[in-house]
Formats: C-alpha cells, sequence, structure tokens
DNA sequence: TAGATTGTTAATCGATTAACAATC
DNA sequence: TAGATTGTTAATCGATTAACAATC
C-alpha cells in the first residue's frame, strides 16, 4: 500500500478508521487539542504507535503541544478520502443483499447504492429500498453505463467466483466480499467481511471460556 | 489465548477458520489428503505457516505422507468447537438487527437466536423471522432465565455502553459487536465487526488506484 | 526561558520463513 | 530401502516500543 509514494503497512492503513472515529468523538466533545499520550490512554495503544503511524502520513503535531483534533480528524479524513462518493451496486439480493442494501452506513459513507441484481426470478423485479432487483444478465452493461466503482458481493459461494469475474470484466474497480468463499483476484482492491469467520473464532474464545 | 495450557497467538486463532473452510471445500471435492506444499499453494500462504500453525494444537500430519483432510478437518473442527450450540439474543432492531436475525449464518453455525430486543414502542411486539421482537428492558431477566451466552449489539453508538454493560450484569458470556463504538469491557469475549471500518479501508485503497 | 511533547532513530519483541533432522 | 514430508529449531523479517534530540 503506497501513500505519496511512501510505503505504508497495511497494519497501519487498517489503524486509520480507528484514529479517524476517535478524534471524531472528541471533536464532537469539544476537545480542542490532545497530545499521543492522552489518545494513547483512551485507545489503549501505545503513544509511540500513534506517533509513528501520524508520521507515515506527514507531520501534524506540534512540538510541546500535541496535536489540534480538528485538524488532525480533517487530515486523517482527507488521507482515507471519506467525503469522495462512489457507485456502488450489490450483487444477491438474498438476506445479506437485502440487509445491506438497508443498510444506512453504505450511503452515509458516500458509498450510493444504484443497483441490486440477482439470478432469481422470484426476486426480479420487486422492490428493495425504493430500487427494483434487475437481472444479474443484466449487471455487466449497468457497470459500463452507470460509472460503477464497487460491487458488493452477497451471493451463495457456488456463483461468487463467476459474478466477481463478471464484475472486474466490466470495470469493477473494487469489491466488498461478504461471501463464504476468498477472492482469488487481481488487479481489484479485495476487502473481506467473512462474518462467519468472526463467529467462528467467537465460539473458539468461547471453549477457552468454559475449560477454565 | 490458550488451548490446552499452551499460549497460542491470536493471529494464529484467526486463521483457523481459514483452513477449516479450505479442508472443507477439499472433503466435498473428494480429495483425500494433502500436503503442507499443495495447501499453501491453493491458500497463498507459506507451507512453514501452516507446519507452525497446525502443530500449536499438535502434530495431525504424518511424515513423507502429508495430513489425511477428514481427519483434519475434523480436528480443526473441534478446535474449534464448531460442533457446539450456544443461545444467543440480537439487541437492536433497526436495518442491522433485523438483516442479522435473518442471516442463516448465525444458525447454521449453532447460534440460535432465541431473542430480539429494542427500546422503540413501535418495534416492540412486531414480529422478526418468527420471533416477536421484545422491550429491551426485559433483556435482562431473559439472559437469566433463558441460559443466553452471547449478545449480538447492533445498537445505535450512544445506547451501546448501556446494553453492552447490561447484558454483561446478566451474564452473557461473548458480545458479537455491530456497534460502530469500540467496546471497553472486561472478563468478557469481543467479537468486532466495524462494517464502516471496513468500507472506509475500501475507500483509501480506491484513492491509490486512482492516483496511480 | 523552562516544560512539554513531537518526530525520528535505535532497541526490542514477536511473527514469519527457512532449514533440516526425524520418520513414515 | 529411498523418497517425501512432517515437526521443530534456527534465522530473518517486520512491527512495536523505548528513548531522546529537536523544537514549539
Amino acid at each position: 500500500m503506497k501513500y505519496n509514494g511512501r510505503e505504508i503497512a497495511m497494519v497501519v492503513v487498517r489503524r486509520l478508521p480507528r484514529y479517524y472515529r476517535y478524534l471524531g468523538d472528541l471533536l464532537n466533545q469539544g476537545v480542542e487539542r490532545i497530545s499521543s499520550g492522552e489518545l494513547s490512554k483512551k485507545m489503549n495503544v501505545t503513544a509511540s504507535q500513534i506517533r509513528q503511524d501520524l508520521n507515515c502520513f506527514g507531520g501534524f503535531g506540534q512540538q510541546g503541544f500535541g496535536y489540534n483534533v480538528a485538524v488532525l480528524h480533517e487530515k486523517i479524513g482527507e488521507i482515507l478520502g471519506v467525503k469522495e462518493e462512489h457507485n456502488c451496486i450489490i450483487a444477491g439480493a438474498g438476506n445479506l443483499g437485502h440487509a445491506l442494501s438497508n443498510y444506512h452506513g453504505l450511503s452515509k459513507r458516500g458509498f450510493n447504492i444504484v443497483g441490486i441484481f440477482d439470478s432469481d426470478p422470484a426476486k426480479i423485479g420487486t422492490d428493495i429500498n425504493g430500487l427494483a432487483v434487475l437481472d444479474v444478465k443484466t449487471m455487466g452493461d449497468f457497470i459500463s453505463t452507470h460509472d460503477v466503482e464497487i460491487g458488493v458481493l452477497a451471493v451463495p459461494r457456488d456463483n461468487t467466483k463467476e459474478v466477481a469475474d463478471e464484475m472486474i470484466k466490466h470495470g469493477i474497480k473494487a469489491i466488498w466480499n461478504f461471501s463464504y468463499v476468498d477472492l482469488d483476484v487481481e488487479d481489484v482492491i479485495v476487502e473481506n467481511v467473512h462474518l462467519s469467520d468472526s463467529l467462528i473464532t467467537l465460539a473458539f474464545r468461547l471453549k477457552e471460556l468454559e475449560e477454565e
């Protein structure tokens, strides 16, 4: 992962949204400045890590003073690109697809859902949240003509590869993958959300608790 | 994280569900044995890592031969506790809570949804997937009387802490947290699923793509 | 100026990979 | 037995933490 030509470790990138969240909270609380030491206590990380992480992107602080909350929040927002808007489609109008189409978090973050697709004739044509479910056969064309950048994959495992390939073929740049299988694709950004993996991990950790 | 008194790194634990998935696939395909080398190619990890990971839990392989797929699948399943059943409740009958209550993955994994709670009078009493939405005020008693181990948190951010505390007070052992905020609680297992963090990371990685 | 806190280099820690003896 | 592949120790790599000079 690169930013301004500088190589940024993925672990750092994945911490940025959390910083952004905490800074947003502080901002809401009217806090004007914060030191890495104070923030580290709130976030349960080391002050060193915070300073190292932030310095991957530039010096946002001031010696002897700390960080201006509003400025830092704004800067991290810029880095993350939270203000940008993207058109996205959802593939799969089953439980999960349906759920995600109702999930406000997407549009709130600038991810506009412009289409929902399924292969099931019983679902095609039905209305979800003001959008008609379209035939997945028309998905390719739709992507090309509607400037769609992001595909949300919520299809059954056996269709995952096929649908993903179709998305990529028509110029999708990123896939938010909720499918049970890993995606083995190139030149496209994939964010996996393996809910069942998270659940299985939960079950495992629960076992430990019970063994004690 | 401990297993049989042995300390297991969390990074290893989080890889187990993935092994379990791939082994399940191989089993379905009728593959009887596999070497760490072959598996490493399929999974895009090193053979060393696979052997190291598995040996945290015991020697499941056979020198000169590899691993028996069925045996290894079964063993990892046992380690993870995938066969166990747990009662769970969902707090929050909004979009996400509604979605999760319809999400089959939960019950399929032995997580039985026995109750759904909300504080909104308009939602209380309505039917979701065969379960009546109950008043969150009755949640505490419900947990105690229904042997509930797991709480799924899908409430608005401002209620998160309060609802989590109520859950913990009444003996919930683990929380599957979909809320926007981190949970700062002790003696309870927390699995965070920060969908918005995942989305923000996606947006960031997309930016890099566009800058090139 | 004195005190505080950053930015950054150096030290430590942990996780990954390589190597190979053990053994099926 | 010879070949293959594990289990495990040792080497490397990367990420985290500590330390401190720079400086506001």
